[in-house]
RNA sequence: AGAGAGUUGGGUGAGUGGCUGAAACCAACAGUUUGCUAAACUGUCGUACGGGUUAUACUGUACCGGGGGUUCGAAUCCCCCACUCUCUGCCA
């Protein structure tokens, strides 16, 4: 959520930032919330002026009692009924203009960073950088839902019996495979000292609205109705919520945290031709890391992270692609992300497995996450997170990209953790 | 799941209707003393939103798990909810 003093303080920046969202209305949005605020304000000014005069009067009636004088203190108790109207009446308008400006907030977007590009569509995003070689493979090369069935190693049919499309059963190989990629991304992590957290995989309400899946995108969750509590999308919910209404020390800074969990999404409306196979799946595994940081430092994490996702790419050999994300592909929470996508050869496309994301103060102001040091006043800290890696895809690229007509080579880091060297 | 007891500031913990934003102690921070460390002593030590100021200072209101109610006045009384602990039951 956006920082109303923020908003009227740098009002041209935030309205240029957010016309690179395409959002035509925003202009007559953002004037909305300074007049909401300046409502809300004198509302409050109002109300703390009445309330004092009321809090004097009930001292004074304490004090009357005290020495008996019983006759005053209830003459001047009938002066505290009219004043209690009037601030029934101020609350309730304070109340209501509190409200409209909160919910008017939660339709504002971050702001996007500068050397975000204005665009509509994911056709607008910038290629910062491609590297690795796109195999050329032999004749008669199979997509991954092919060979996942060539070679047994993961079952869709089975996984529909259990739970539903979008479910599938990891068997043998296949399986193994999936822990090894989780161990490696979680060891690497380690490497770069992210310390690991195990969080759970169902949140509260409360923690939906802090990292900002509500109220926007509650119905891409899968939902406990029973105990009202919501399948995670992502590690991001969890991991970023363990900071929520903390207060640390400047020298704690930067928090870098990382953890393995499976990932649900109902994608509603989202399947098509393209998103076979392993390319959309309900359930998924996902290592995901988090960094709080010092505002002046959030954008040399978020190269620093990117860079990381790039180095468990190369080391798992595969070809990919940087996309800096435009103003309208970019989601609503992110101030600037890079998305990593791998060439997946089988299907000759590209693959999204990981974003890389620098949400500046938008979820901490949510979370109510803040840095304070020596006596000054607590401040809003910034927040990033990736996937490091989402596993699917990465799978169908390895699986893709390796094949040979006897067999599927594994990338030389996996073999320690596999225990054989191709499928 | 049933019964009972709880939830107060960074921590421990006092406080049963007004002078309590909240005792005391601990921790933390600053200073004095000290050859160094330690100890002792002194001071500071919550958050949010307003007003005010160039910025401080100063100042108003709210906040004692969350929400509602009673009252001139609530941490304190009443109701609902959440959570924690103990016992019983169940269970990986």
């Amino acid at each position: 959520m956006l920082l109303v003093q923020h908003i009227r303080e740098n009002y041209h920046q935030v309205l240029l930032g957010l016309q690179k969202r395409n959002l035509p209305q925003v202009e007559n949005t953002l004037q909305q919330v300074l007049a909401l605020d300046d409502k809300r304000k004198a509302c409050q000014t109002q109300r703390d002026q009445l309330q004092a005069e009321s809090n004097a009067i009930s001292k004074e009636i304490g004090l009357l009692m005290k020495e008996g004088k019983q006759a005053e203190a209830t003459a001047i108790r009938e002066k505290t009924a009219l004043i209690k109207g009037q601030i029934k009446d101020v609350e309730d308008e304070h109340e209501h203009v509190e409200q409209q400006l909160k919910a008017l907030l939660y339709t504002l977007p971050n702001v996007p960073q500068e050397a975000v590009p204005a665009g509509k569509s994911a056709e607008d995003n910038e290629v910062v950088k491609q590297e690795g070689v796109i195999p050329t493979l032999f004749e008669g090369k199979l997509p991954h839902w092919d060979l996942i069935k060539k070679y047994d190693i993961i079952d869709f049919d089975l996984g529909v019996k259990i739970a539903g499309a979008g479910f599938p059963v990891y068997k043998g190989k296949g399986a193994r495979l999936q822990r090894a990629l989780i161990n490696f991304f979680l060891d690497q992590a380690q490497t770069q000292g992210y310390f690991e957290v195990q969080p759970p995989i169902l949140v509260n309400e409360d923690s939906g609205y802090g990292t900002g899946q509500l109220p926007d995108k509650e119905g891409q969750m899968y939902f406990a109705q029973a105990d009202q509590l919501y399948l995670i999308p992502t590690a991001e919910v969890p991991i970023t919520n363990l900071y929520r209404d903390v207060i640390v020390n400047r020298s704690d800074l930067p928090i870098k945290n990382v953890g393995y969990t499976p990932c649900f999404r109902r994608e509603a409306g989202s399947w098509g031709a393209h998103v076979r196979g392993l390319n959309r799946l309900h359930q998924f595994d996902k290592v995901e890391i988090v960094q709080i940081t010092h505002p002046d430092a959030s954008y040399a994490a978020l190269e620093e992270m990117s860079t990381y996702v790039q180095g468990l790419l190369k080391m798992l050999e595969l070809p990919y692609r940087v996309l800096r994300l435009c103003g309208g592909d970019m989601g609503f929470t992110s101030a600037m992300t890079y998305d990593m996508e791998v060439y997946s050869a089988g299907q000759d496309r590209w693959l999204e497995v990981s974003s890389v994301s620098n949400f500046e103060t938008y979820q901490a102001n949510r979370l109510k996450l803040r840095w304070k040091e020596e006596d000054k006043k607590p401040q809003l800290a910034h927040t990033l997170n990736g996937s490091a890696l989402a596993l699917p895809r990465i799978v169908a690229a390895i699986l893709e990209n390796n094949q040979t007509p006897h067999g599927i080579k594994m990338p030389k880091v996996l073999h320690s953790y596999l225990g054989f060297d191709s499928i």
